[in-house]
DNA sequence: AAAAATTTAAAACGAACGTTTGATTGATTT
DNA sequence: AAATCAATCAAACGTTCGTTTTAAATTTTT
């Protein structure tokens, strides 16, 4: 009892204390005077740091991968004899990493701000973590965007799944950029807007123009 | 002469450990090491890391922008009478971003990484740093793009803005996921191929319908 | 050539870092 | 009741951090 109560007081100031000051920003003294526990407890429970960080991130990553997974079975399944819309499997995509890290108001503390921010860390540790963590998602998510893509050329297609990632973990990592640049117009706390919103760039996105088809020659 | 050598030979090592390691995880010592200069020089030419790690950002940022700006004025003076093409837009935008650190084999240090990073930089310094220093940029661009596609709601815009700013940050992070992701398919050291790709995902996710009009509404 | 200002050098400053130790506690098992 | 074990604690480990000091060397100015 005592042992989860510690590891996850651990855990909690840890990523609070991540969000806020990044992974080498925060030290683990500072995690253990949050969490009220010894500054031994940390090595003792996890082992080091480095373990300490992936545990952060493993505690929200798992079940939002698996929740993406799980969705986009379960739209397969249901779209067996007709086609995928590709809107359906962005939503699948965005919806619980947005959903389950605090869009809208979840009691999570600014988790997303950390796994936006995981595809830039220079770390090479995580670098490798982030790869191995998403390739089942990534695999997945591509074919199924590929399918619903069959007219966009390879060299453009992997484009757009880079730059997709790009607007997904941009958003995730600042929350409140929106509202500011627009002057409050923009509602980020507002689940729903940000992902109806989200979508419909990244869908328009992927559906443009091919590079090399110039607009004048369909015009 | 000396003087200019030292300061030169410190941003370079800078650049170079703060693109690999982050800016805290990369240390003095290992600057100065890597610049063959003491390691009080860096207090006496730039005073403190704060300042050093803005002065590296400073001597790229600069010209970058200015660019940046000094392309958008040359395309308003040029299409005073018709109206500015969106592309057109986009390319001052990222072309100087791209052309200037690094991508298509530019001398410098991967400084694109620097920069898309900020963006996701946890520290306070660096953000208001951030702000001040695109501000004008932000201004002039998002006036230029919202001349050009008059009939997109303001709240789409914004949130738009905001995703074509996570699209470019990411592709300025990360110069090497394209190539893997797609199997070598992508080249993002051709820096024509990804300036295209951005600028035709970016226009396509600004000209997508507008959120709140559903696809089975207008067709 | 002398004087003054600028730049480099070696060394150390105190503080903070991740990590480890060894003793002690409290519950579980024998 | 004794032994075992996981969990916690205070304290310290050695290292590295950004920064400062003081003096020597160099360049610039007079």
């Amino acid at each position: 009892m005592s042992d989860i109560d510690t590891k996850t007081a651990i855990l909690d100031a840890a990523e609070t204390l991540f969000v806020e000051q990044g992974f080498e920003g925060a030290s683990l003294r500072s995690v253990t005077s949050m969490a009220n526990v010894n500054i031994a407890a940390i090595h003792y429970h996890f082992g080091s740091k480095d373990a300490l960080v992936k545990a952060v991130l493993e505690r929200r990553l798992s079940p939002i991968n698996q929740k993406r997974l799980d969705l986009l079975n379960a739209l397969e399944l249901s779209c067996a004899d007709r086609n995928l819309q590709l809107e359906d499997i962005l939503r699948a995509l965005f919806e619980p990493a947005l959903k389950m890290t605090g869009f809208g108001g979840g009691s999570h503390s600014n988790i997303a701000r950390l796994i936006g921010r995981l595809f830039s860390e220079p770390s090479h540790s995580l670098q490798l973590y982030l790869k191995a963590r998403f390739q089942e998602v990534f695999d997945r998510f591509s074919a199924a965007l590929r399918s619903v893509l069959p007219d966009l050329p390879d060299v453009d297609f992997f484009w757009r799944i880079h730059f997709m990632m790009g607007a997904m973990s941009h958003t995730l990592c600042d929350q409140e950029r929106p509202r500011l640049l627009s002057g409050g117009i923009c509602n980020p706390q507002c689940f729903e807007e940000t992902c109806d919103q989200l979508i419909a760039f990244v869908a328009g996105g992927l559906r443009a123009q091919c590079v090399g088809i110039k607009r004048e020659d369909v015009e």
